[in-house]
DNA sequence: AACCTTGGCTAAGTAGCTTAGCTTTAAGGC
DNA sequence: GCCTTAAAGCTAAGCTACTTAGCCAAGGTT
């Protein structure tokens, strides 16, 4: 049988398409061995099981989503970058419905591109917060609050939490401003 | 053999007991029957397979949840009612780390206690925002950016998705309170 | 007492993941 | 140009989990 020539690489990068396309919680071994032209046991040349595979899709997609949040906010600074920052957000996730569910899985301390991507992506927020004034524990507790705001957002959305007519993008356009006052004021806000 | 006597709520609510133990995700049939002295297959006289097992689990804490939200903005208003319902959302989660996922599910249609505990949540929500003045389209803005904020930050805290060691506590503390100054102004936040 | 509904059971089939162990390809050394 | 060998594929087999089919007994109803 003539070999199909598979990597790492390769085989992370076809479940992040047939992820993006089944949804990630059917993303499934049998599925992609499949689409490779492979039978499954033979992936195991090339990721160790299911699990380190959903990790590999994890790293990926965390420096996809990195790059594209930091692309989003070069150049620009303050509300504007927040806008950019999380425009980009949530736009990776319409695109990327597979991939993005990925990204919420803690980075493998061993594994350093996937460590790196976590550190990007979180920086790129703390950059962008920095445009506020924002540093020290100050800093820190509104990345927490920004990263909540959009990763409970874009999740509550893909989930087909937001069940009422009204206009998403609008609500989302809304919490950024939202977001935006809070930042501006953030020192005062409670202590 | 003796009867264990079984019935559908019996059934459910020991998945819920389970559920947090184990994790939502490793709720399993096997490990349910088992606990409840009985072969795997005997659960389907009670409930149709596990997914809807899942469903009627939702139901469940969904109610629960609506209910503690509910209880504890009583009485209160404007950001006392806020600080107290978002307090009784997190501390759901952390009390039930088995059944708070499930709350996420959409209710099922077919289900008009299902219907009605996510409604009670909802409105419970609203109820609150209304102590802001917010009502309409505004209110559904709003509502959807408490969501977001709540669930995404209860997510990320269970997922250990916050590394640093800057108290978790605290940062909640101050996302609620950012919340609060949005909501005190939010007409004028973006249009 | 006979009946029949219901809650339990065993058996068997499906899908998914994993491991073991074999074969063949094709790359590199001689 | 052949030989060796690491790597990439394969089949077979076993595990866990869910589901369906069909049987049997417990226990309430008439």
């Amino acid at each position: 049988m003539p070999r199909v020539g598979l990597n790492q690489q390769t085989v992370v990068r076809e479940a992040a398409r047939l992820a993006d396309e089944v949804g990630f919680q059917q993303l499934t071994l049998a599925a992609l061995a499949s689409r490779l032209g492979v039978a499954l046991p033979s992936l195991y040349k090339h990721v160790r099981g299911a699990d380190a595979l959903a990790q590999k899709l994890s790293a990926l997609a965390t420096a996809e989503l990195a790059t594209e949040m930091t692309t989003a906010a070069v150049g620009r600074s303050g509300g504007d970058a927040l806008r950019a920052m999380a425009g980009a957000y949530r736009d990776y996730a319409h695109r990327h419905p597979g991939r993005y569910p990925a990204t919420q899985r803690v980075p493998d301390p061993a594994d350093p591109e996937h460590v790196e991507a976590g550190e990007r992506a979180v920086g790129a927020v703390t950059a962008v917060l920095r445009g506020y004034g924002l540093t020290g524990d100050d800093a820190v507790d509104a990345t927490r609050a920004l990263r909540s705001a959009l990763h409970g957002f874009v999740t509550l959305e893909a989930a087909g939490g937001f069940g009422l007519p009204r206009d998403v993008d609008r609500s989302y356009h809304q919490l950024i401003a939202s977001m935006d006052i809070s930042f501006r004021s953030w020192p005062g806000t409670g202590r």
